[in-house]
DNA sequence: GCAAAGCACGTTTTT
DNA sequence: CGTGCTTTGC
């Protein structure tokens, strides 16, 4: 065992050792805050405390296996794998399984991810015929659901808000608390939770059974709760109530790192602390242990103009460091090669590895350009958000069908795969099967599988795919208990003839898809594997929930080593890397045009630089952009008010960005030390159209490395060459016609399917 | 009942 | 510029 309580400093110690009684522990960003929640935990388990008696909450998946992989390094792994460790959804889903018959609700219940709730959504509006009006957006309607959740707001008192009615008929949507109504209902009928469900129903659990509320009271003699400044209220009351009876609760967060208020975290929780647990210790963690002296002084300069904020001093006792680099592109696309030839300036010159590099961004839409960029320099690297790999098609029509077998009533997972593969059951037999399940408050499943299906005027053709596909499901809900989570995967991949599907046409498409879902087979039995191994629950109905409640984060592939981080500032919570490039940073991007109508919209965009620049350890680049595509159309950008902010001692503007002003207009005065952005002025960029036609402002500084092939290499394309195209990125060559120089070339693009060329004309690299 | 084609629409961030 | 949805045509 290795005495860990040396790695401490003072404070650190502080926290680590005093476990009675409320906790607040304010850390400070790389101030060692995960070192002292794992050590805390360690310390408990040491002092004899069992390790089922602690409960500690995080915010991603991620987060909680790293530290329970600390702790168990600490007080070995059995003792770890007992902790109740994970985020506030796995924690509750787990706890809800085990009591949701006090709630009505089968153990087995589904999971609605997000485009479940949208479609759910959609028929609600479909059946309310309100699907044509367009105020009622899907995700409109969702979202005033989902902050009514996490307020603890069910629809009976929805409709006697006063502020949620009445912001309702400022948008046009007076029906939402029949709407909101009905969403329950459904959900309650499936069988279903949302994410917010997860959440709302412990309340509800807790509250009215005041007996199980008691029961973990006990068990949970301390609690520990990381990323305290996002929780939301609901989760702010749940883990009240759970501290109520031994007020061992520790809480760890950064006020200044709050950034989820649009997902309802409450920045007061973490501000209000004080007031809920009388005679609470405070421990403030200053010290920055990350990033050089001037990322923290200059982080600390930005965070300055906030106002709501527990006072803190951050400082550095590392190097002074670089100076933060501000570059201003000409164009979107330049700031892509600006960036990426600053990384392998900065790699060369600095012995960096790739993945000592992160390009971080407002919205996942900037992805596209660096992606471009990175491609073409081949420069390897992994992108977080976008599509995962648990919202692919095939992967989701799959779960589809586990999600039925363990809960037939999922009417979401129903709708997926009742006509995929194709079985003949189209839209107006869904549409009368769903007027069936409304007029008698029924599930899609409990209709398709009632006896008195024939009285309602199905045709008899219909009738026997009907009963064919509710066959298909019974059998796999009666193999399921006889056979690992694996094997039934792979019958139901099988059975159900997805596979056959996908054989049946042997297109490239469908080889990926193939792949795909050979990729779910193996994580199905690395997941039992693993879960076997600890002794934990390893069914199918824990595999579709960790699956269900996966972060992005959480699905680290193997070979995504020595790779280029790209992600949303959102998603680096938490990460650190040696150089970081903070892209985009204009007006009306970051911050975000939909934040800057309000004073608190800043201000949360404004702790978001914050965590964005306190990511680097070394060096920090900020790039903007003059002119920009947005919609496809040119506009142009004016750079953020956050640059003006910033101390400038600790700004380093390289002279050739001044040379991209143009003559007369604005130079020097956006960065210059005494004329700070004229906020009430300059707060949006301008947005204007361009009326002469094309890209005539784009990337005249990197010349493409890309040309027409010459007759000799024209020859080395040939069918399974690789090749990259300028526009479409990389490719496989199918077939070849036509005689030379006339040859003409199909590829298969990854991201462009399938395109003709024509080898003298394309601009092509040749690949292998 | 199904596929292709045309059109409206949009971007903040995610458990 | 894309996506995703609705309409249209078999």
């Amino acid at each position: 065992m290795e005495n860990y309580l040396e790695q401490l400093n003072e404070a650190q110690h502080k926290a680590v050792i005093n476990t009675e009684g409320p906790s607040l522990v304010i850390a400070g960003a790389g101030s060692g805050k995960t070192r002292v929640l794992t050590y805390r935990i360690a310390y408990l388990l040491e002092k004899g405390v069992a390790p089922w008696s602690i409960l500690a909450l995080t915010f991603t998946n991620k987060a909680a296996r790293e530290m329970k992989n600390r702790i168990g390094q600490i007080v070995g792994k059995e003792v770890a794998s007992k902790l109740w460790m994970g985020t506030f959804h796995s924690i509750f889903s787990r706890i809800l399984r085990i009591e949701s018959e006090k709630l009505g609700f089968p153990s087995t219940f589904s999971i609605y991810d997000t485009s479940d709730s949208k479609s759910l959504i959609n028929s609600i509006l479909r059946d309310m015929k309100l699907n044509k009006e367009k105020a009622y957006k899907p995700g409109t309607v969702l979202g005033r659901i989902s902050s009514a959740k996490n307020d603890l707001i069910i629809p009976a008192v929805y409709a006697r808000d006063a502020q949620r009615t009445s912001a309702d008929a400022a948008a046009r949507i007076p029906l939402m608390p029949e709407i909101f109504q009905r969403y329950m209902r459904e959900c309650r009928k499936a069988g279903a939770m949302d994410f917010d469900d997860l959440l709302l129903n412990t309340n509800i659990l807790f509250r009215d059974h005041p007996e199980v509320l008691a029961k973990y009271q006990e068990r949970f003699q301390y609690i520990l709760v990381d990323e305290y400044q996002d929780t939301n209220f609901s989760q702010y009351l749940i883990t009240k109530k759970l501290a109520e009876k031994h007020k061992n609760i520790c809480v760890v967060g950064d006020d200044a790192q709050s950034i989820y208020s649009f997902r309802g975290a409450k920045i007061e929780n973490i501000l209000n602390f004080r007031n809920d647990y009388q005679g609470y210790q405070l421990f403030k963690l200053e010290q920055n242990y990350r990033s050089t002296q001037n990322i923290v002084n200059a982080a600390n300069s930005i965070i300055a103009h906030n106002d709501k904020q527990i006072k803190k001093q951050v400082y550095s006792e590392n190097d002074e460091g670089n100076k933060i680099n501000m570059i201003q592109a000409q164009s979107d696309v330049d700031e892509g090669f600006i960036v990426i030839n600053d990384i392998n300036d900065t790699r060369l010159r600095h012995q960096c590895q790739y993945e000592d590099f992160a390009i971080l961004y407002r919205t996942n839409a900037q992805s596209r350009i660096f992606e471009e960029a990175l491609r073409k320099k081949n420069i390897p690297y992994k992108i977080y958000g976008g599509l995962s790999f648990y919202q692919r098609k095939e992967i989701k029509d799959l779960l589809a069908y586990l999600r039925m077998t363990i809960n037939p009533r999922d009417s979401e997972a129903l709708k997926r795969v009742i006509n995929y593969p194709a079985r003949g059951i189209g839209k107006t037999t869904m549409e009368k099967i769903e007027n069936l399940a409304n007029q008698n408050n029924l599930s899609l499943w409990e209709v398709i599988t009632n006896p008195a299906l024939p009285n309602y005027g199905f045709n008899s053709g219909i009738l026997k795919k009907l009963s064919s596909f509710a066959r298909l499901i019974s059998g796999f809900m009666s193999q399921a208990p006889n056979m690992s989570a694996f094997d039934i995967t792979n019958e139901i991949a099988t059975q159900s003839g997805i596979m056959k599907e996908l054989h049946l046409e042997k297109s490239h498409e469908n080889q990926t898809r193939i792949e795909n879902l050979e990729e779910l087979f193996n994580a199905i039995r690395e997941f039992s594997d693993e879960r076997q191994e600890s002794g934990e629950n390893n069914s199918l109905v824990d595999f579709l929930e960790e699956v269900s409640l996966l972060t992005d984060q959480d699905t680290d592939k193997p070979d995504d080593i020595n790779k280029v981080t790209l992600m949303t500032i959102h998603a680096a919570k938490g990460l650190e890397f040696r150089n970081v490039y903070i892209v985009g940073v204009e007006e009306g991007l970051f911050p975000s045009s939909m934040a800057s109508s309000s004073e608190s919209g800043i201000e949360e965009e404004r702790r978001l630089f914050y965590v964005a620049l306190t990511r680097a350890e070394e060096r920090v680049t900020l790039t903007c952009a003059r002119n920009r595509y947005k919609y496809g159309e040119l506009t142009f950008a004016k750079p953020s008010r956050f640059l003006g902010e910033i101390g400038q001692e600790f700004l380093n503007i390289p002279s050739e960005t001044q040379s991209f002003s143009r003559p007369g207009q604005e130079r020097n005065t956006s960065f210059s030390k005494k004329k700070r952005f004229n906020l009430k002025n300059e707060a949006f960029p301008e947005k204007k159209k361009i009326n002469f036609s094309g890209k005539v402002l784009q990337n005249n500084t990197s010349p493409s490395p890309f040309s027409s092939l010459n007759p000799n290499d024209q020859s080395k394309v040939q069918p399974g060459v690789i090749i990259e195209h300028e526009r479409f990125g990389q490719g496989k060559v199918l077939h070849l016609e036509g005689e030379a120089p006339n040859t003409k070339a199909t590829v298969f693009f990854k991201n462009a399917g399938q395109k003709q060329l024509l080898l003298k004309f394309a601009k092509l690299k040749i690949i292998t």
